[in-house]
DNA sequence: GGTTAATGGTATTTTTTTGGTATTGTATTT
DNA sequence: AAATACAATACCAAAAAAATACCATTAACC
């Protein structure tokens, strides 16, 4: 929402005569958020845009921008713009599809990054070999990475797949799903185990969380048509920051 | 599906001036992917024939397509081409299965009773005023239980239902879904909400577990085909001794 | 099997947009 | 008249957007 109009009506900064004009367009953004025109994560308009639609001068804008960046209702990044603050809250994932991490928080206008904790081939632990069904002598690929939304650290996910699916874990920069369906490789089914545990202390350093404090752990196998074993998952989730829903259609 | 012009209308990227041109253009690809006018699998034109159509330079053009590599829409393959991704949702599931905690005890092979720790009218909470969409002076029958497994306190479960659906909770002595059959509710839709968090210490004492371990929290919604909430049940399990499994069928 | 054309991948540079700041003018208050 | 708050102008710096030029991989063809 880049317009101006768009949640600023011309009423709102000349009406009632006295007092500062840089106070009346302080209280109109504060009413704009608070209205929730102006949502969380929304883009201010660029500040000369401002300046042009109010027909003040720019740095009246700034001082107007300022108290509520001092308040810290709206947020500045240089060469950018000016954000809404957008205090952490929960965020949910759909049961009811599979997709990927990411799709899912892009569908919420989360930003998303992940760091990677573990990439690579490794010989399979004997949890490995029995889950995924690996022959004798074959290497496993695994990717371990943080899941990390709005700056938050979200989830600790680490993902075991056969070589025979993912040779080249290291060429898998975005989606897991992105570079096996590169291969051809399509999952037709899914079993997923949610359960909660305690988090442990190394994973509450990554998560940025109280060790101790509950956590979402998620198990996730997927299989071919054929019935091969194609990827386990598991992922563990911040408690305080996630939320799994799933959708029923009843009888 | 090669020509550029059969799915991208030249007004798509030159109308509304305001806003950078890759977003103009990752928009004009979603649309042509949610349109169907680019089906799954299909290949997009190359980058050089987007570029030179929409008379932007490449880059520009990648810088759209990532992002929607990024969301897995569309996936690259190096020396090859660019592809609308077979999207993994369209599920399927079987997760009604999952609603009635007896019926998944009695699959685990465990015998299951419950102990009643509230059962009768009420007047609401604001809470439950508001989720369940009470009139003025209406009241609440809540249903309170403590489920057993095998002599294992398992999971503590809340339930609040409308009066105008039962205005008898003291006659419901096992299934509340049976209960409010009998009266001709019948619900059609229910959303689950799955959380985690650290059990009480009023709560551990009835779970028989230490206060502050993980616990998972599950909140259940369910609805008529009217769009009336019927039901808000509320329920914490114990996260050593449960776990919620759901199966997924893809494409 | 090598050649080659077509495709995506990447590094670098330039331009545009955006917030940041110093200086000056103007009205209000003291 | 001095001091203070308010507002406008002009210029600076950082970031994003876009363009250019070149590299790497694939697949088709001979």
């Amino acid at each position: 929402m880049t317009s101006v109009s768009a949640f600023l009506a011309p009423e709102d900064l000349q009406a009632s005569g006295s007092g500062p004009l840089y106070v009346k367009l302080q209280q109109a953004l504060e009413d704009a958020i608070h209205s929730g025109r102006l949502k969380g994560g929304d883009a201010l308009p660029p500040e000369r845009d401002l300046a042009e639609y109010a027909n003040i001068s720019r740095v009246t804008v700034r001082k107007a921008v300022d108290e509520l960046v001092r308040q810290g209702k709206l947020v500045r990044r240089h060469g950018s713009g000016t954000f809404v603050s957008r205090p952490m809250e929960k965020v949910e994932q759909s049961l009811s599809r599979l997709t990927s991490f990411t799709e899912d928080m892009a569908r919420r206008g989360l930003s998303t990054r992940a760091e990677w904790l573990e990439r690579g081939l490794f010989t399979p632990s004997p949890d490995e070999m029995v889950m995924l069904g690996l022959p004798a002598g074959g290497m496993v690929a695994r990717l371990g990475r943080l899941r990390i939304a709005d700056d938050n650290p979200l989830a600790i996910e680490r993902a075991s797949i056969s070589a025979e699916f993912l040779p080249d874990p290291e060429n898998v920069h975005t989606s897991l799903y992105a570079a096996l369906e590169a291969r051809n490789v399509q999952p037709v089914r899914a079993i997923q185990r949610i359960s909660a545990r305690t988090v442990r202390e190394h994973e509450a350093d990554l998560l940025d969380v109280a060790a101790g404090s509950a956590g979402l752990a998620i198990e996730r196998i997927s299989y071919l048509s054929s019935g091969k074993v194609v990827e386990l998952t598991r992922s563990l989730y911040r408690g305080d920051a996630y939320d799994f829903v799933a959708e029923l259609t009843l009888g």
